[in-house]
DNA sequence: CCGGGGTTGT
DNA sequence: ACAACCC
């Protein structure tokens, strides 16, 4: 059944840029056609969205006190200011700064304690759940962040609106230089949209990025920072990686990692675009030096997997020193009687309970978490559903104090800075678990329902906005294509850009292609590789980047853009053209920019395949057939999504207006 | 340098 | 159970 449509053919189509930045989203829908999908195993080109909500925190208490607009807010959690407003940022305030070097910086600075993170819970989870209700898809990244796979939305009004008026991108165009790519083009109406919704609906802004995938939506969501959008168009992939300062800032290479990458003397985006994969895979396996390599490369095929309900709940608080029993035990009965709470208006039962401390050590070795965690027995279990939450918590504390014991030997000193405690394996009433067996379906022996049914089949909810979310089964996908979907109007009112100079652009380019010190650090064959004809040849040198003056020749369309500076393009990235695809091997195959065609040979087909695909993405006008192969290989990923099974009902907690 | 959360992979 | 990652 319908499913990767890919191509169309995106012929030209012009664009004019607007600035304006809202448009009402329309009334309807949860998209959907067939339950769950994850618009393609992976689609050939998708359309990701990257929500990023600013400064979060802080948006929620301003909503909550309104007079705290107009002052330099931070938001404190122990000796740090975790988020602050605009306000504070102009004078110089930054996120995780420390409390001293803030007030020292901004004398006047309001700060609210921010420990308690049920009012941010609370508004994080309608945010996810409105920009559900448009899309299934929406996957949650910590609090104030959301990836959304809009493939389909977009594919639909793509096939519905014949109207060109619609192919204008709205926001900020990475790099303005213009193209005609209606599906990017759609998705930023789309982004558009959902931004409004959520500042009309929910009082709170945020950033969007629209690109093909995951990795790429989310790092050119930061490109203009306060309440503004970007699309990312094919041929500033390249560019907007190599404009990376350093492997750190690529998601999903942390700490640990970039210290590895470094020890092999790796530093930048193009270091390990061009180190071969071999090499890596020595050092962190096939598949995560597979990962790397694609992350540096700007591929990323992780699906926008939809997040539901938490898959598990915990309290925990710091503090410079809990050395008693006496005080752990209460300490221990603080964090649970909130926790029990929270569990038991989530209503699924938790069937793990885990206790986390941490120890103070002088040397700085701290950040090592211990924990042990047990089963939950039946009826405690019960007792946090059905609300005997009293009760459940005492039952709770006596095994918390047993773990706690295994951990600690409490006839000797101790010396705790931090507690946890944790319910996972959570389940739901009434649903049906797939696979192995055991659990219980609540069939068996015992154990029935009895009360209150959290939630039988599915339904009821609603309450206000948006039905629903998840739930789903209203409108089948039926036959082709749908029907409603938002039109977009025109609308718009109100909206103010303000763009926000920052200039502070970007960062290092390097002039004609690499940097002699970073270049000497290099293993001698990537020296050699980097030397040789083939590669020398396909730099552009020093980059005229591709700012053509855009003479579009459309009389009514403009490109507009609306900005001045922008981000760079780096000299040595891919991209660029599209070639024809064909092996690597053969001696005329040719690669976009710059890339080395030994380093790509190296990648496994389908990787191949797919760099070719983001390559040439769309307008192939001769497309060769081909080398599809229909089933995919083993790689990565997947199958997670599949279990779940109980989710559908309780999620709904999360999801519901207060 | 680590706040109060979360997830996934080993 | 822990380590890594994300915010």
């Amino acid at each position: 059944m319908g499913n990767s449509e890919a191509e169309m053919e995106e012929d030209e189509t012009e664009w004019r840029s607007s600035f304006v930045d809202s448009a009402p989203l329309s009334p309807a829908a949860a998209s959907g056609p067939s339950l769950y999908k994850t618009s393609g195993p992976t689609s050939a080109h998708r359309v990701i969205l990257h929500f990023d909500l600013d400064c979060f925190y802080a948006q929620v208490e301003m909503i909550r006190n309104p007079a705290l607009r107009e002052v330099p807010l931070g938001i404190q959690q122990k000796y740090i200011i975790v988020t602050c407003n605009y306000v504070a940022r102009e004078q110089g305030l930054t996120k995780l700064m420390s409390v001293t070097d803030a007030k020292e910086k901004c004398p006047q600075l309001v700060l609210v304690k921010g420990e308690d993170l049920t009012h941010y819970r609370e508004m994080s989870y309608k945010v996810t759940e409105l920009l559900m209700s448009h899309c299934p898809l929406v996957e949650r990244l910590g609090f104030d962040e959301n990836f959304i796979d809009i493939t389909e939305m977009v594919d639909r009004r793509l096939t519905q609106t014949p109207d060109s008026d619609n192919f204008s991108v709205k926001g900020h165009i990475y790099s303005h230089v213009t193209s005609d790519y209606p599906r990017l083009a759609i998705g930023s109406h789309i982004a558009a949209e959902l931004r409004e919704a959520i500042h009309s609906k929910l009082g709170l802004t945020g950033c969007a990025g629209i690109a093909p995938n995951k990795l790429l939506a989310k790092l050119v969501c930061g490109t203009f920072k306060p309440n503004q959008q970007t699309t990312l168009l094919p041929q500033n992939h390249g560019d907007i990686m190599g404009s990376l300062s350093s492997l750190r800032k690529v998601p999903g290479v942390g700490h640990q990692t970039a210290k590895r990458l470094q020890a092999l003397g790796l530093v930048s985006i193009q270091n390990l675009q061009l180190f071969p994969l071999n090499d890596l895979a020595r050092e962190f396996g096939g598949p995560s030096a597979q990962r790397l390599k694609n992350l540096a490369m700007g591929v990323d095929d992780s699906p926008v997997t939809p997040t539901g309900a938490p898959q598990s709940l915990s309290d925990e608080d710091s503090f410079k020193k809990i050395s008693s029993a006496k005080d752990v035990l209460e300490k221990i009965q603080q964090l649970l009687s909130s926790l029990v709470e929270r569990m038991n208006k989530d209503g699924r039962q938790p069937q793990t309970f885990r206790l986390t401390i941490r120890r103070y050590s002088a040397t700085n070795k701290w950040f090592s978490r211990e924990s042990r965690q047990c089963p939950i027995p039946n009826h405690v279990g019960q007792k946090i559903t059905s609300g005997d939450s009293d009760d459940a918590v005492v039952q709770l504390v006596q095994l918390a104090m047993k773990l706690f014991h295994k951990m600690v030997d409490s006839r000797a000193a101790f010396h705790l800075t931090l507690m946890n405690v944790c319910f996972s394996n959570l389940q739901s009433r009434g649903a049906a678990v797939s696979g192995k067996g055991s659990i219980t379906s609540f069939f068996t022996h015992g154990t029935s329902p009895g009360k209150a049914p959290i939630c039988s089949s599915q339904s009821q909810v609603n309450a206000c906005s948006a039905e629903a979310a998840l739930h789903g089964s209203r409108r089948k996908q039926s036959s082709v294509v749908a029907d409603e979907d938002p039109p977009l109007q025109s609308g718009c009112s109100t909206a103010r850009t303000n763009p926000e100079e920052t200039g502070n652009t970007v960062t290092r380019r390097l002039p004609s292609n690499f940097d002699p010190d970073v270049f000497e650090h290099l293993p001698q064959d990537i020296q050699k590789e980097l030397l040789s004809p083939a590669y020398v040849n396909s730099i552009p040198s020093t980059s005229i980047s591709s700012l053509s003056p855009t003479a579009e020749l459309d009389p009514s369309y403009r490109v507009a853009t609306a900005n001045h500076h922008r981000p760079v393009v780096p000299s040595a990235s891919l991209l660029a053209e599209e070639g024809r695809l064909s092996l690597p091997r053969s001696p005329d195959c040719k690669f976009p920019g710059n890339v080395d065609p030994e380093v790509f040979s190296e990648l496994p087909p389908d990787v191949q395949k797919e760099l070719m695909s983001e390559w040439k993405q769309q307008k192939s006008v001769l497309k060769t057939s081909s080398s599809m192969k229909p089933g995919r290989s083993l790689m990565t990923k997947d199958r997670k999504a599949a279990g779940k099974g109980g989710q559908t009902n309780s999620l709904l907690k999360y999801f519901k207006p207060s």
